[in-house]
DNA sequence: GCGAAAAGCTATCGACCTATAGGCTAGGAG
DNA sequence: CTCCTAGCCTATAGGTCGATAGCTTTTCGC
């Protein structure tokens, strides 16, 4: 359901069922032949972000390397992730929607997302490799970067996702990197991990839960 | 109308004039006795932050002082004003509802200020002192910052306000400054300008324009 | 070709939405 | 004491919402 994208422009509440049925052009009582509810529809377009987002952060945290350089290469692998969806998936995890008891599948993965970013996070600083920031803080600050510069591209797609990609990750490295000296040792480890992160994050067969 | 956080918990269209009302006591359409439209009610709250925050970004464009400084005190500034008001405001930025005809001033002030982020940002990498990302890009990625980091206050205050203010700032002047080390003296820097900015910021007197 | 399932259609329901109409009441000015 | 205004009320108009019922059309294995 490409077309959806309309939960992205407008919110979820701001859409109505008939919006969506005039976008992928048939009446609004069909869409139900698709989908049982509303929610179902945002639910799969939230799951088509999600679950290979959780396994790109995943890929991240079981790669052999030092932490700033699987973050820099997860970053740079999820935003391009992200400006690679047809849809402003971001766009969604505004509205208070997530709080829906159908949803609640949806919002517990997003919660390990930010968890498993945690992780990660807290990794490295107690490693000695990035700056003792509050790690909440800093998973709210990925997030927040992340949702803002991917709703740049609804607007003005200034830059190639790929450049794009990698603003977001030297950005973040640069502040959270304890010795900066090293951003271009860590932009050449990630690199390498780049391929990894996407490797096993694509493949999974997916065997479509519950 | 403080009580309209309800916008900012359940976005716009996501709250009926029936919720606000119940919230602060009334009957439905008593509310139009004190604003004409629902989009009103927004317009207020929004403005109640946008003004404000206009004024500190100018403040900050106009005191003399290296760039660095200027927007490591701007950014302390801006968060803890955001912080501090009794509601999220932040929140409401996300819907599309800033589109809407009857928010057309709302929206021209958030891109203006969001122009004058990007003067700022800009001299500060013609100037040599910060590192030559792409603009917008920074823009955005403050812009983000702070949306997702107020958003953490609905949640789980976890620190005080002045400690968040300074995390936000000091992460993106790490991110930005050409070199890391002068970090120590914009903080020093910036504290001293944190009173013109606060001070310039606060008492327009506001002559209550068209 | 044929019959069943998949997918579309029209019609419509009941709930809820924003906004208006018009009346009641409390409180200050004269 | 009277009048006027501000602010609240009830009632309701007029429209849109998500979802269901039941019929028709298209698709496709055999």
């Amino acid at each position: 359901m490409e077309a959806s994208r309309l939960f992205a422009e407008r919110g979820y509440h701001g859409t109505s069922t008939r919006d969506i049925a005039e976008k992928v052009g048939m009446r609004q009582p069909s869409i139900y032949s698709h989908f049982a509810t509303k929610h179902l529809i945002l639910a799969e377009l939230l799951d088509a972000d999600l679950v290979p987002a959780r396994a790109r952060i995943r890929a991240a945290l079981d790669l052999p390397a030092p932490v700033a350089a699987r973050l820099h290469a997860y970053l740079q692998v999820d935003v391009a992730a992200i400006l690679s969806l047809p849809y402003d998936v971001r766009g969604l995890y505004n509205d208070d929607v997530l709080r829906a008891p159908e949803l609640a599948e949806q919002a517990r993965r997003r919660a390990e997302i930010h968890d498993l970013t945690r992780e990660l996070i807290d990794t490295g600083i107690d490693g000695g490799e990035l700056v003792p920031f509050d790690t909440s803080f800093v998973q709210h600050a990925i997030t927040g970067l992340l949702l803002e510069v991917v709703r740049e591209r609804g607007a003005t797609p200034s830059t190639a996702p790929a450049a794009r990609a990698l603003d977001v990750a030297d950005f973040v490295l640069r502040a959270l990197l304890l010795d900066a000296k090293l951003l271009n040792d860590v932009r050449a480890r990630a690199g390498a991990l780049v391929p990894h992160i996407t490797a096993l994050a694509a493949p999974h067969p997916e065997h479509a839960g519950a």
